[in-house]
DNA sequence: AATCTTTTGTAAAGAAAAATACATAAATTG
DNA sequence: CAATTTATGTATTTTTCTTTACAAAAGATT
């Protein structure tokens, strides 16, 4: 049987144990055995493995227990990388991240949208290099890609659905694009649904039904169901900007329709609304700026929207009974001028045990939400119990190509 | 250690395999092999204790393959059984049910609704002793009970959440109650998500993404998302039933609000509709009578109803992105009179990429089917791998309890 | 400081499962 | 009908994991 090297001892079967560990199921040695029905001497001979490659590391922290103290274990945070990009509708916004997942070195390109997949692809992968290249050796394994798009995507083939801002996308085959170039595994998911993931996985890891909502110049949401992202047939769930209520003075929407959420309560309406009204707006920003002003037209469509958005959410909180609601976005940052419509329409709608238990906050405010979700989702892939082998298997070899050339120094 | 029989291989670790088997994630030797990752030698020798104790058995179909025909393995529908009980507003259902599931035996009780949970579940506990007799033991083991109820469950803790028709049922241990009864598992959950769950296991089990409409007296749903009921943080989602749709005409509903989708389209409100315009009619099979006697107001009205579901289902699909949604209920008798209004709606309001391979389809029209879905819902769980060993368990200590008394013939 | 408690490591023996190699069964194919 | 193909069973060896038994570490308790 091949072995790698004499001096560490082999990965093999280790996967579980890491799996357990990188989902923090199980965080120290006892845990470890509980959890993987393994014997002692198994799990101490695949951690010592573990320990020795360095892809988990024990921390400082104990836990004091009567006895001896627990010591406990974590994934070694400086042992791989991720390379993860942000496709905006402006720019395209590129990270490598360690396994924490936290930004350790980042770039910005321009985006110009009508641009066919390959032209920009071959950007973001020159922009990649660059941030391979800054990392260097100190950074371990590159584990995988991960991209953020502002489309429907269908996760599991990777591609782009339905027609979107990213004209001459659709059913392109991004995966196999950047795989080719990287051989590296990739993951392409929506923005929405990534600031999701972030959301739960940050600051509500024991939340198992959540419903996120994104207010910015467009509305979208993504849920949380029994622990898991909810994606839908198509992976268009959570559309919910769409929605439409009929009345007589329905505007005309984006997408076609009359009456959607989005042309009354999206950012670019409310900017349409104060326009007609005279007071010049473009962006979702500059209607939050108004609203920082506290300039009264503004704060008070923006409380209109609140209501408006309330509505479709009360409907979303019928149908999901989500445990917590948390509203992100451009327009978030108007904070309770909008949340205090939204919880009106879902307090007065909802029957009392949907809203019984049922908190709506608002989310961590910054850019780059999308970004960590997306490190997340990836690393939740390849550390999950069934194709956490895969990545050990890479990581052996990687090890191997480092240590082989001992004849040159 | 201590074992069985001697003429009996012991069924120790043949959990996973049974689990392959009853999941239908295996069926063959061969697949066994794949799916669980042993060796053949194992898989082998813990069939054979499978078969031995009859819990799984080879069918007479085989697979042709070009060589030596694969042999299909099933589980034993009669290696033992199930007891269900189905609350309904009027009576209850009880059944015997084997393993495939197919009832047996069955008993209809007679149900006063504002009866306090202990006399409801004491009748039930008799009537599931006359069929537990009927049953003999031929039957082999009770495997466990699961109940369907006309309300919200908590389906973890197995208790009426919130305030229902089942007066006094609010928070009432119905598990630990039938539990310490019958000394079996006792499973708890509402009549629409076993609908659901029947709808999937039988008709469209490939489907991982669907939304099942209950329209009868009451209108409720329930979902199936990534391949697993979703119910929500408090086992309350589905509640489309009483999502408003504001007006200046909006129905008072019997929840206390107005223009509720049950206010307008569910069939307690056709019945009011109906009488309103001089047809006297109280139940929702009234309305199907008139339905199926082509009376226009009646088919008016069903299919003014249909719109105002499809209006509520065009929400739900936007924010679920369903592969396919199943109508049932009674008013589902109605068949297309009540469809058309509901696709009418539905392609209306939702975006191309969501309805563009999007179903729309009637249940199989039978009584039964809360029943099923609880008998599957309950086998599902005590199949699932990391339970099935408390199974086997228990099914050797019947078996030596059954084998031991050999003094007396 | 001595004792207790809980966590963790390790060696040796025993049990379980895998790999290997060989054998047989039951269809299809030419 | 013989050859081929796939499915399946079983004895033997080898590997892997568990069990058992003994120890040691490190803080809490008295």
């Amino acid at each position: 049987m091949h072995e790698g090297r004499r001096d560490l001892p082999s990965l093999e079967g280790a996967g579980d144990i890491l799996s357990l560990i990188a989902s923090r199921r199980a965080s120290s040695r006892a845990e470890l055995l509980r959890a993987s029905g393994l014997s002692r001497v198994t799990v101490t001979q695949r951690l010592t493995a573990l320990l020795a490659h360095g892809l988990v590391r024990e921390t400082e922290e104990t836990l004091r227990s009567g006895g001896r103290p627990t010591r406990i274990l974590e994934v070694n945070a400086s042992s791989g990388f991720v390379l993860a990009a942000n496709i905006g509708e402006t720019h395209i916004h590129l990270a490598a991240m360690d396994l924490s997942p936290a930004i350790f070195a980042q770039a910005t390109l321009p985006f110009a949208l009508p641009n066919r997949p390959e032209a920009t692809l071959d950007a973001i992968s020159e922009g990649f290099s660059a941030l391979l290249a800054e990392a260097g050796n100190e950074r371990g394994l590159l584990f995988g890609i991960s991209l953020s798009l502002p489309t429907p995507v269908d996760f599991k083939r990777g591609r782009v659905v339905g027609p979107s801002v990213l004209q001459g996308w659709d059913e392109f085959d991004i995966i196999g694009w950047l795989g080719a170039r990287f051989g590296v595994p990739v993951f392409v998911e929506n923005d929405v649904n990534l600031m999701t993931i972030f959301e739960q996985k940050h600051r509500l890891p024991a939340e198992d039904d959540m419903l996120f909502v994104k207010v910015g110049t467009g509305i979208g949401s993504g849920m949380i169901a029994g622990g898991r992202l909810f994606r839908g047939a198509q992976g268009a769930a959570g559309d919910i900007g769409h929605i439409q209520f009929v009345s007589n003075d329905a505007p005309l929407c984006r997408c076609g329709k009359f009456g959607c959420v989005e042309a009354r309560a999206a950012g670019w309406a409310i900017a349409r609304d104060l326009t007609q009204r005279g007071i010049p707006t473009e962006t979702a920003r500059d209607v939050i700026d108004l609203v920082e002003q506290r300039k009264p037209e503004a704060l008070m469509l923006l409380r209109e929207a609140g209501r408006t958005i309330g509505e479709v959410i009360a409907d979303a909180v019928s149908i999901l009974n989500p445990g917590v609601i948390v509203i992100g976005g451009t327009l978030a940052r108007a904070g309770e001028t909008l949340l205090s419509g939204i919880r009106e329409l879902v307090y007065q709608r909802c029957l009392p045990l949907a809203t019984r238990d049922l908190t709506i906050t608002l989310s961590s405010v910054h850019d780059d939400t999308a970004l960590y979700g997306a490190a997340y989702l990836l690393l939740d892939d390849l550390y999950a119990p069934d194709k956490v082998h895969q990545l050990l298997a890479r990581a052996s070899s990687a090890e191997q190509k480092r240590r082989r050339p001992k004849t040159r120094r």
